[in-house]
DNA sequence: TCCCTGTTGTTACGGATTTCACAACCGTAG
DNA sequence: CTACGGTTGTGAAATCCGTAACAACAGGGA
């Protein structure tokens, strides 16, 4: 019953819950599937069907309780709590995922950076020390993570994404440019800015006849 | 006939692309779609399939010539000549993107940063000067831009979204955790590194009773 | 030349996902 | 207490996408 949801569905259900604690704070008690539809540029069919995977959660001619829904979408996300996340690679890219601030918020803690520069470790990111990469698969078996983040040169992110999945992580956030190689029971989601850009030019590239020839 | 390439098939061939890169640095010359595909975890028929869609680029028996088929993705996705990007907010995340050093050599050339911080404005970020914001629109109008990048705080992306849209930019990266609206015939990708990890913990959560033993 | 191996391009099939459409229902107003 | 406007939950239909399967063909070797 609770099995075989797809992953699409999945992916959109932290879209909503983002679009109903917005409501909230608007102070919006009671919402359509029609209304936050059409905040979300989706169709009040798919918003209904989504849910209708994991209960049913509204009243007719009302709508759906913002709240009381909002605190279900958390607790099927697993929401509900923290997380811990351990980030690999301190250069730029890690030091600025360092220092992000919104995952602290949303129940995303790094508990824990790593790097393979001599000359990082032992230095603070966001007041975290660095530890040296050769420490990870002991520190992640004595310690509970739940996350790790891939922040290291493409060369580098298979192998270390291979560490962490041999350490026992099962969900992974990776920066680097490549597509890891993983089990089926573990979770990755790419971050990739550039291959983002690289698809959207193909829909831009027939007109743009601008300035330089 | 060209018409109606489905968005998912899209969104693969940078990915195709990056390895027939990578394949060439490694000097091979020809592939077959069976071993692009275990290099990528794809199967051999979706990448063959995908590329049937804009022509017949291999050979029976033989395979793909690796810069063949490369130098015919970068044609069909615009990769074959240089992009201009401005980017909007320079705070914390839109200086970590000006820094970013993965754009460039991929022909994605940051010409322009605005901010509507008066401290900022005048700065310098990654030798380019920062703009006050109130200018964006005339500065889209007189300089060729193609695409446009987001790094603003959420509740100001939309605004500055209609901005880019309304002076002309078809293309948008959005690094602001929020689903801008935009028109039908404008490409929207958004970078969301917190949506991907709550949709993750949705997977490990059964497991992981934390830190137990 | 002819055969054998390997691989493409493509069509047909099937599965997955989205959309449609409507019965069931809630709350309110009369 | 009944009627009505509004909205859900859901099976069925439609659409979209991926996989399987195979005829066609290239190249090499006998």
């Amino acid at each position: 019953m609770t099995l075989e949801i797809p992953e699409v569905v999945i992916n959109r259900l932290p879209v909503y819950a983002r679009a109903l604690a917005a409501l909230a704070m608007d102070g919006e008690t009671v919402v359509s599937s029609q209304t936050l539809g059409e905040r979300l540029d989706v169709t009040p069919a798919q918003i209904r069907k989504d849910l209708s995977y994991f209960g049913r959660f509204g009243k007719q001619g009302r709508g759906y309780n913002v709240l009381g829904l909002l605190a279900k979408l958390r607790e099927i996300l697993g929401l509900d709590r923290k997380w811990q996340v351990a980030l690999v690679g301190v250069g730029r890219l890690g030091q600025a995922i360092a220092e992000y601030g919104g995952f602290e918020p949303q129940g995303f803690q790094i508990v824990a950076v790593f790097d393979s520069d001599p000359a990082a470790v032992g230095t603070t990111v966001n007041e975290v020390v660095v530890r040296d990469s050769e420490e990870l698969d002991t520190f992640l078996r004595q310690n509970p993570v739940d996350i790790g983040v891939v922040a290291v040169p493409a060369h580098a992110a298979q192998q270390v994404v291979d560490r962490l999945v041999n350490a026992g992580i099962r969900a992974i956030l990776n920066y680097a440019p490549m597509m890891p190689h993983v089990p089926l029971d573990v979770a990755v989601r790419n971050i990739d800015p550039v291959l983002a850009m690289q698809s959207m030019t193909f829909y831009i590239k027939r007109q743009d006849l601008t300035g330089a020839k």
